[in-house]
Order: structure tokens, then sequence, then C-alpha cells
DNA sequence: AGATATCCGATCAAATTCGTTCTGATTCGG
DNA sequence: CCGAATCAGAACGAATTTGATCGGATATCT
């Protein structure tokens, strides 16, 4: 949507800054006012009154910790802590994630803010049938009249929007499609894909046994990290896309185990 | 101010200049005083000078500590302000709904504006349970640690952001909770409530089955009004919340059936 | 339910920018 | 050749914008 001109240079006025904080809030739904101020090199306070003033025009909506569209199905809660700041290279890994899906493919997309950068990629494609556990994700995916969106059902986690529980894995349990899109906290050689959270971890162990192939989304800051629950071995992950950060050795090993790679310029 | 007669006499070189910096403008779309001054060797006094008369002549938008081009920073982008229309007729609907909600009950609600205003002052409660189809009502109940939100799975219909189809349905069936909150497109004392969807009926039935007591939540544009697809039949009505716009003999016959009325003021 | 951490709003101070007035310079007409 | 007029530059007061800090409000966690 970025028709201007590129956005390195720029004698920053006051309505420029506020059009660019609009342009952002609309890119992502929510953006918080750290984020906010952080992206258009100004103070906090600058940034409060901007949004005060678009607020007052009806542009946006604004709350604790940032702003959001009017109307829009947004995170109110959690913005503060899931900010996407490295949002080029999870921008890099989606674009990559892309050429995995064919017309007319059947997928999984679990829940997490890279595969919701994904999943915003998936517009174009015509013919595509996804299922997800993710609000986020299905949410993004709402407005393309192509992509047909199933949503698990099951209990709601407040703080990454998605759904958990029995009635998620049941749900998922009769479904066979062809790949898995998931993205969890920690990926290691040893131990694969791993969560912190328990019930998080049953669904995308469900999600991933609902897919004959399972792709991994994860930026570098996750690779080699183990975080509690082991969801995923490493047996079961088909691919990994990941950006050029990773450590050499973690995807080495990776590789040697099956995993084919898939690494993302910035 | 005589200067407003711009071409009895052409000073050759202010003509240029000024032709410069509208160039200069045009091409990077915003450009800071300072640089224009930089850029044609005048002082900025005389630059200033010179974009305000171009801006008299509707050739650039003049702001502080430069200019821009007048269509560069317009903020009409086509986004689609569906901020609610009745905002206070359904808020007071909503808030008289409330009383119709118990500490530690477990309620059904379903999709729409009106709802998704009553899902909002939920968050209040403890220990309620929430099943919905919608995902506009599971958002604004997210944040809430109190109150634990189930979704139905099923494919998504992306113009109301809510869940259809068989597997919606499914998942209502074994469910059995005190009070379905539902709102449809239409409420006649012959015909109950309605929907101009297929599909959306199909839910909204099995939202109504699955709870001992229906509610409706309609505002007075609803009442009165029959669409293509009957949801619930007026029997099967136990409350009606409107608010007090909604037509007399509408009213007298629904409730001639059965149902309880409650009539919000504004 | 209470404590803690974060965020918002308001007032104040500093810096930049704008508007106005004045002065010097160049050009055109008589 | 001289006067008038207009344009360009300079200076000063006023207005706007931006950033910092403090008290109060709000949300989150135990």
């Amino acid at each position: 949507m970025s028709d201007t001109q590129s956005d390195s240079r720029k004698p920053v006025f006051a309505a420029e800054r506020r059009q660019r904080i609009l342009d952002l809030v609309r890119a992502n739904g929510a953006v918080s006012l750290r984020e906010l101020a952080q992206a258009v090199r100004s103070s906090e306070v600058t940034v409060r009154r901007d949004l005060r003033a678009l607020e007052s025009e009806g542009l946006l909506n604004r709350h604790h910790g940032g702003a959001t569209l009017p109307g829009e199905l947004s995170r109110e809660a959690g913005y503060t802590h899931k900010v996407s700041l490295e949002s080029a290279e999870k921008s890099a890994i989606a674009d990559l994630a892309c050429a995995l899906v064919e017309e007319g493919d059947a997928i999984v997309v679990g829940p997490g803010t890279t595969t919701q950068e994904f999943a915003r990629r998936l517009t174009r494609h015509s013919e595509l049938t996804v299922v997800t556990n993710s609000l986020l994700v299905a949410q993004v995916l709402a407005g393309s009249p192509r992509v047909e969106v199933m949503l698990t059902g099951g209990t709601l986690r407040g703080s990454i929007l998605a759904l958990v529980g029995s009635a998620a894995e049941g749900s998922l349990a009769g479904l066979r499609v062809r790949r898995a899109f998931i993205s969890g906290n920690g990926l290691s050689a040893e131990r694969g894909l791993s969560t912190p959270n328990v019930q998080v971890a049953g669904v995308d162990r469900a999600l991933a046994a609902a897919a004959e192939e399972v792709v991994v989304l994860a930026d570098h800051t996750k690779v080699g990290v183990d975080t509690m629950v082991q969801t995923v071995p490493p047996e079961r992950i088909d691919h990994l896309v990941t950006d050029e950060g990773a450590p050499g050795d973690v995807l080495d090993e990776l590789a040697g185990r099956g995993v084919r790679l898939h690494v993302a310029t910035i």
C-alpha cells in the first residue's frame, strides 16, 4: 500500500508524521505507542498528541498503550508485550513461506505474529482453504473472498487470541491437509519445536498432526532456543523458514535430520 | 498585500523561481523551507512569500516547516467507516440486557453489533462462561481473565466475522446453557426472528437450541421487519430487549405470545 | 481485594518557524 | 536623468511545535 516514494529520507512535518502513524495503524491493525514513537522518531508525548488529534477526527481508536482501527477486530490486550519489532525479518520469512503454498491447497496455519504476517500474503492466492485456531489469522483472511477460512472451536486464550483446549484439538482430529505452517516459541535440533504453555502445546501438536508436512516459521531469535513443552519433534518437521540471523550450527544439525531449510535474506 | 495581481508585470526571475519551487515539491512530495531556500539561492522569507502565493493558487499545501503536494497527505485512504450508527440505542439495549446475566452463568452470544456492545459490558462479571460464534464478541471478551470464552468452530463468514456451517452447528449440538443472547436482522410477531442468509440462519437456530431461554436484542429498526429465513419462532423467544422507538403494536402482539419485554429509554 | 507498574493528562520550558514592518536595490516610465 | 514602484533581504515579536517532568488514573499481577 505504500505507493509513495521510499521512506528513508523525509523532512518530517507534523502532517506527514500523522499520516505515517495512520498508515502504520492501518497496516498492523493495532500498534503500541512506544512502537509508533520509535517508528516516526519522535517522543511519545508527541505521538500521543497526534493520536489525540487523529482520534478526534474519527480516524482511529485510542486506548491504553496504543491505538487501533475503529470498528476493527484487533487485539486490545497484548500489544504492549508482543510488538512486531523484527517486522523486517518476519516479513521476509513470510514472503519466502508463500512459495510453499500452491493454488487449491488446503493448509493449516497456527497462531503467532509471524504466521499472521504470512497469512496476510495468502490473500493473493485463489481457491485456498485455511484452517486455523488463531483469531488474528482468521481476521486477516476474512476479507478475501477466494480464501475459505475454517476456525477450530475451543476455549479462547486471550493473551494470544488463539483457541486451545480439547474442543480445539478435537475439531482438528478428523482433518487432513497438505501442509501446516506453525511457529512456536523455540526451535532446537534436539527437541524440535517447543512452547512455554501446555494448552498451546496441545493444539500445536494437533495442528501438526492434521497435516502431511509441517512447515515451521521461526525468526532467528527462536532458533536454538528450548522452551518448556515440546510440540513437534525434529523428525516431524519437513521445512524450516527462518532468516539469516539464525545460528549456523543449529541449522546444520536440523538439516542433518531431514529438515529442508529456507533462509530469508533481509 | 498589493501583490494579488500576480501577472500584470512579470519579472521573469521570480516566476522562474516559483516554477522551480513547484517542481521541487512535485518531485519530492514534501520539501522543507530551508531546503527550498537553499535550492533556489534565496532567503527563506522570499520562499515563504512564494509559497504563500502558490498556496493561494491551490498548487501546493503549506505546513509548518515546508510545503507538500495538495493530494499527498490526504487521509481518505478508502477506509470504510463502519462505526455503529444507532450507537445510543444499542448502548442502552446492551445495558438493559446485562440485567439478564447472573454471576456464574453460562450463556450464548450471537453475532451482531448490538451483541458486541452487550459483550463489552460482560467484562465486569466474574465466573462467566460465554459461548459465541462471533469473532468480534470473542475479541471483546478476550482481555477479561474472569470470563471464559468458547468459540464454536466453523467456516468464517468474512462480512460479519462470524462462524457458520455444519461445523459451527455441530459444535453447539452437545451444549446446554441458560440463556442465549442473539440479534437477527428482523423480528416480527408472526414469524419471530429472521435473517437474510441461510447459513447464518442455521447457526442462529443452533445457538437458540443450545439455551433454555432465548433473549433477542433488537433495536427499533428491526422490530416489525421480516427477512428471508426464519430462525427462531416467536414461541421460543423468552425476552426481547429493544428501545423505545419500536412500534407498539408489534410489541403488544409479541407480549401476547409470551415474550417478556424490556424497553430501554435513551 | 490490594500492591505494583505502567500509562495518560497537564503544565512548563526551549527551540523553531511564521508574520509583519522596515530598509536597500533594481527596473521601468516620463 | 529622476521618480516611482516592486522585489529581495533583515530584524523583531508572536505563534506553533516539541520535549521533559510530575501527579493522577488505569491496568496487571499476586
